[in-house]
DNA sequence: AAAATGGTTCTCTATTTTATAAACAAAGTA
DNA sequence: TACTTTGTTTATAAAATAGAGAACCATTTT
């Protein structure tokens, strides 16, 4: 028997689900995020997603797929059961956060092709522009320590 | 007389605009991005964004609009002249770059909801959720030693 | 075999986003 | 005063997105 939501609950579930669509997730992927992690069991069959959320199963579907497609949700069996449980593959956050700060970092091969393409005709401009470029290669190299310092800040 | 734009530069202000674009920002804005990046003067004319970018007026209006909303773009006069000279804002990437780096954080304040709102029914995942959380809030404290660190290293 | 289950795929529609074109306003010029 | 320049606004149109609903398919179950 599938848990009632409390309204505290569903409501959590969408602020999360803005939250992650205002990060460019498509709305119903974030809300999916928001039930998986809410649910005391932590997990939901497909049927429990349509329900929970009242969507449709095509779109259902869809962002499930993806979902997985992106590495973030799995599924397993029961034995005896043909429903598949979806669950948040949490355990590598580590990776994800590294990419997550990684994509900031980005940005720092465009800055230098940038500088490399301007006449030198506003020093002061390009000169800032290095420096924000400089600043993303430093943050990159710092990078490991961050989970390195939180690692020993742990013990 | 506008600066003529290579091939090269052309080329490169598109796949910045995209580089934008793929973060959410819109089309149009990115483009002017790295226009105003990439053109030695590291300025433009409302005529000249058009121009350049072959874009409508009205876009180009509202796209500088929002922009200079965001902070990202100003623009200046020159004496005898009417047109709007429009620039990056560039001189305070550290701000910006504190505020990118602090929205990675933001759900920090998701999971503490997520957190108390579970049962402890999972006590595996609702460990993973609370040093995801652990993580992001050491992450935040230390920002500020980045920037420190960043000037320390420059001397 | 027929029916039920669990999920996928396809088609259509509503919404949102992005951009255009044309009218408009303000301010300077002849 | 009429005309030009410089941008803004206002309708619209075009395109991208998200999702609903129904048909569909592959397994089980009966």
């Amino acid at each position: 028997m599938p848990e009632i939501l409390s309204e505290k609950k569903k409501e959590l579930i969408e602020r999360i689900g803005v939250f992650h669509e205002q990060r460019g997730m498509q709305p119903l992927m974030g809300r999916i995020f928001g039930l998986l992690m809410v649910l005391d069991e932590a997990e939901a069959t497909f049927e429990e997603i349509v329900d929970y959320l009242s969507v449709s199963k095509s779109a259902v579907s869809n962002a499930l797929n993806f979902m997985q497609a992106q590495n973030k949700v799995r599924y397993k069996t029961k034995p005896g059961k043909r429903k598949r449980y979806f669950y948040l593959k949490i355990d590598d956050w580590e990776n994800d956060m590294q990419q997550q700060i990684e994509e900031i970092t980005k940005g720092a091969h465009f800055l230098n092709e940038v500088i490399a393409a301007r006449k030198n005709e506003k020093p002061e401009f390009t000169r800032q522009l290095q420096e924000l470029c400089e600043f993303l290669e430093y943050v990159k190299t710092k990078i490991p320590n961050l989970f390195e310092g939180f690692r020993k800040q742990k013990r």
